[in-house]
DNA sequence: GAACCGTGGAT
DNA sequence: TATCCAAGGTT
């Protein structure tokens, strides 16, 4: 009777197990280097299940790298919206220009060209270097990092260079010639579905005979990471402006909402202008002062209208959002991208961040029930 | 090297 | 509620 096959090495346990385990993700499907570049870029430190429902609108928005080029900033961040990081949404944008204007429209195939485009770091470059374009490059992300760590015991804070240089002469060592796409994405597999940061699921691990981490039952000591510094906490004002002559009542009354620069957090986002309260300062004080800094208009400020708490990545924030009524200066765009004059009906159009969104809602409810 | 950059799910 | 952390990159 003939023995069941089993694969000699671990790497081909591994892409044994992928190939029966593999997650059924959109951007599997294609062999579109774009679209694989597109994919790449959102799911830097995104979680796949958020991502897909963004990667399904943005290609069908924008089935080629020429389609994205052609498109203005406005329509791709409003795609982004939501999605987070939104410095990667211009970069990518960037990226498709110049891939149309200096590589023929075609992405570039090798993975020091990739690195060169905007927001392509040495993860991405890896990753669409050999899953897009079949180069032998080991990719080293979230997942590759603790499945190694764990597998080789390798010891040091992996944020360090040198762990890194370590893991990625691993992972190197480790590609089976000319499989890289498929095995780098089932390194990436195994650590999301089975090596995960708690309670691994060693019993279904294709490599847990080997696992040096699992043999001394250290899975969990693996990697080693430093403990993070509390974040601090903002308070941020923003005003509702209503135009002079209008009140909130009024079906017709438009409010006043501001773009962010391109550069800062949120960049090119939308939102209810204003900004961080300073030590010593009211919130009415503070509100004043950031409209007239950022629009040169002076207001009243009236009642609070609602109060969110978000959580960045650097720093907590609650939003105290007030009712204002604009009482001097035509707004000019000091401190902003551009501002415009809006029925709160139209805001849906315009790319907002997490929490200007949940103000919108509040708004567009109020009005409902008025 | 360290700070900065969003959001949501899991625990 | 607080913390972790997820297919990282830029400055």
């Amino acid at each position: 009777m003939p023995r069941a096959r089993v694969a000699r090495t671990p790497q081909r346990r591994l892409l044994a197990w992928y190939e029966d385990e593999a997650r059924d993700l959109p951007w599997r499907k294609s062999t579109d280097p774009y679209a694989i570049l597109v994919s790449e870029v959102m799911l830097q430190q995104t979680r796949v299940e958020t991502v897909i429902p963004y990667y399904e609108r943005f290609l069908r928005a924008y089935p080629t790298v020429e389609a994205l080029a052609r498109a203005p900033i406005d329509d791709v961040l409003k795609l982004w919206e939501g999605l987070g990081y939104y410095r990667r949404a211009h970069n990518l944008h960037r990226a498709s220009r110049e891939v149309v204007h200096h590589h023929a429209g075609r992405i570039p195939a090798d993975r020091a060209a990739l690195r060169a485009l905007p927001g392509i770091g040495p993860y991405t470059a890896a990753a669409v270097a050999s899953i897009a374009f079949g180069e032998d490059e080991p990719v080293l992300d979230g997942n590759v990092v603790r499945v190694l760590a764990r597998w080789f015991r390798v010891s040091g804070d992996p944020r360090r260079s040198d762990t890194r240089r370590s893991l990625e002469a691993v992972a190197r060592s480790l590609i089976p010639a000319g499989r890289a796409g498929a095995f780098n994405q089932a390194l990436m597999d195994l650590g999301a579905r089975v090596c995960a940061p708690r309670l691994p699921r060693c019993e279904a691990c294709p490599v847990e005979a080997v696992c040096e981490a699992h043999q001394a039952g250290e899975e969990e000591l693996f990697p080693m990471r430093a403990a993070r510094r509390s974040v601090p906490h903002r308070d941020v004002v923003a005003g509702v402006i209503w135009e002079r002559g209008h009140d909130p009542w009024d079906p017709d009354a438009r409010v006043l909402i501001a773009q962010r620069e391109a550069g800062d957090m949120l960049g090119g986002l939308w939102e209810f202008p204003g900004g961080t309260v300073e030590q010593g300062e009211s919130f009415d004080e503070a509100l004043r002062r950031e409209l007239r800094e950022e629009l040169g208009m002076e207001v009243e400020v009236g009642s609070l209208f609602i109060t969110v708490d978000h959580a960045y990545t650097h720093f907590r924030m609650t939003l105290h959002v007030f009712h204002c009524r604009h009482t001097a200066g035509r707004p000019r765009a000091l401190g902003c991208a551009d501002f415009s004059w809006v029925l709160p009906s139209e805001i849906a159009g315009y790319a907002l961040s997490v929490a200007d969104r949940a103000v919108v809602r509040a708004l567009c409810a109020q009005r409902e029930s008025a």
